[in-house]
DNA sequence: CTGTTAGCGCGTTCAA
DNA sequence: TTGAACGCGCTAACAG
């Protein structure tokens, strides 16, 4: 009896039509509107298992009729996963973590995956907290720009698929897709150094993540390979977190006097650019810059940038790639896809005064 | 039988501990664990209903042992409802955007709410699967940047909270954020008319849509404002849609020969500002700029560039909040949110020559 | 205070 | 080819 009274209000809502508020339709209103049953209907809707085609037709047409639209936590719950893939990036607000995930999105889209997009802001709590949920949906798979290698861990520990992007921290459990770093300080900084620079600073990330660390280790073996020495005095590195570090950065500069720089990301690049304008600094006479990651505004200003280049979406896209793969198949070998960076000689680089 | 064949890889997993591979808890297992019920052991983790203490602690302790995490497919199927909000937007690559979707996703996660982010490009069909499979996941609500007032509608009839962002499509179905594009439009030509120019040109695009028609209303109303005629011929309306403009503006720079620009949007201020550059152009010497919508290479560039900023995480955190209100309490009367832009001059613009 | 019972909406046997 | 029965994991009545 107490189903039936739900049943009367839901009935005539869709006496009113597809408009109409009230619970949503199920398979069985489905059914019945079809004069059929449940599992029939189920059977219709996704195309497999013996249906005859003039009930598959008029289940069509009753579902168009009715608006129907499957239950997504029912048939989670029945196959024991969902299509939603996890991803967390440190900060949604850079361009950089923003069209990472632009690319992600776009690649999963094609496969019929959804994506849910978090940011922790480079708090390991948060970032624990997106797992959390995340195996609460029953993710197949995360992908994700890890703060320490737990939580990757974690959810691999789980079964479930990890990437870890742009950087990586837990190799053993995770396939991963991060730029060539190495190579792509090192190019930066042979540059630099081949136009005759000797005091060329680093002003980076003080983390031991792949990518800061890349970085740091590409600008050394430039000196080295060049037979020159790298003083350490002329590396900043600032702790990794949010805020700005131009004070910092201002001192820094005031105190080392270099000739050039090379800047491990966009934000410390953003930030020292702003320290040389306020200074009067004139880029390249002055000092000259590289920076790593391509910005729009990299290419606006005067003089425009030389930057180390990444395809940042295709970093993206590749690990929702990699994602879709493994799950899959979940025992394909781990794989690290590393890209390729690209030097783009640009106006703020110049031979040393 | 069968269901007993299945716990038992389950249980030697439990065994080797958290990190195990295997089906994931569930709160039968837990009840087990803690020799007690599954309804019980529900009423211990929510916190609700009536638990002994000692029943309580023993049944948190097992969860922590095992590392249970509440199936979120289950509880929303129970609940008719889930805790997903459907966020879609034009394009995730555009820094607006992103913005927007990072002020949602903070403001989201602070209530225990998760955002399932979509680009659609512009495109319609993308925005109706969109829809589609917030349906399906039973979401609550959606904020959505809408490209016809249809999806809108659509989510609305079902009983979904809808919030449109940015512009305003469907006034009678949802709460909007928006911004008073006429009064920042108006601002921005007024700038520009009282520094004598009396050829402004617009470039904005071409939909109905209340974010592009308020600025060119703005535009115009400032003319009129002033007492000056506004030359339809002095209005460059692209179509809506990706893709660079970079071609027309310049033909129409060329023909128009305008002594100051007002720009719709972002992407276009980026194109304009590129063909001045190619043109040879001298800002504000040879022309002045104002734009829509402030990035950060606007207050890098050289001149810096005048403009129309808005508070886009704002937005963002706004939008979340009245879809998160209009949740708890369906029966609130519609509103509209209208945020005040801000004109901030800058050194794209100077009296006419 | 606790356990039993009965679904939430769907997909998958399996017998008819 | 179809439909009845069952269970995915969880919660909410209700009876104990």
């Amino acid at each position: 009896m107490r189903t039936k009274e739900r049943e009367h209000p839901a009935r005539q809502s869709r006496v009113r039509g597809v408009g109409a508020t009230g619970r949503p339709v199920t398979l069985s209103d489905l059914a019945r509107e079809a004069r059929t049953s449940p599992s029939t209907a189920s059977r219709a809707l996704r195309g497999q298992g013996y249906v005859s085609g003039e009930v598959r037709t008029r289940l069509l047409a009753a579902a168009e009729r009715l608006g129907y639209v499957p239950n997504a936590s029912a048939q989670n719950l029945k196959h024991r996963t969902s299509k939603i893939i996890g991803v967390v990036v440190s900060d949604l607000s850079n361009q950089f973590y923003a069209r990472v995930a632009a690319g992600i999105e776009a690649e999963l889209r094609c496969s019929g995956y959804q994506m849910m997009l978090v940011g922790d802001h480079n708090d390991d709590t948060e970032e624990l907290a997106a797992a959390r949920s995340f195996l609460a949906l029953r993710s197949p798979g995360v992908i994700i720009t890890p703060i320490r290698p737990t939580v990757s861990e974690l959810l691999a520990a789980r079964g479930v698929a990890v990437v870890e992007v742009d950087r990586q921290l837990s190799p053993r459990s995770c396939d991963a897709v991060v730029l060539d770093n190495v190579t792509g300080a090192f190019a930066a900084t042979s540059h630099l150094l081949s136009l005759g620079h000797r005091r060329v600073a680093f002003i980076g990330v003080e983390t031991s993540w792949t990518s800061d660390a890349g970085r740091r280790l590409g600008y050394q073996q430039a000196h080295e390979r060049a037979n020159l020495p790298s003083d350490p005095a002329l590396s900043l590195l600032v702790p990794q977190g949010p805020g700005s570090h131009e004070a910092v950065i201002a001192e820094f500069l005031a105190r080392t006097q270099p000739t050039a720089l090379f800047i491990g990301n966009n934000a410390l690049a953003d930030h020292t650019w702003r320290v040389l304008r306020d200074r009067g600094d004139r880029l390249p006479a002055d000092i000259s810059l590289v920076a790593f990651d391509d910005l729009p505004w990299m290419d606006m200003v005067t003089p425009t940038i030389t930057v180390v280049a990444q395809p940042t979406e295709e970093l993206g896209r590749r690990a929702a790639q990699l994602c879709l793969e493994r799950i899959a198949d979940p025992t394909l070998p781990r794989r690290v896809v590393e890209i390729a960076p690209n030097l783009l000689l640009r106006g703020s680089t110049a031979p040393v005064a």
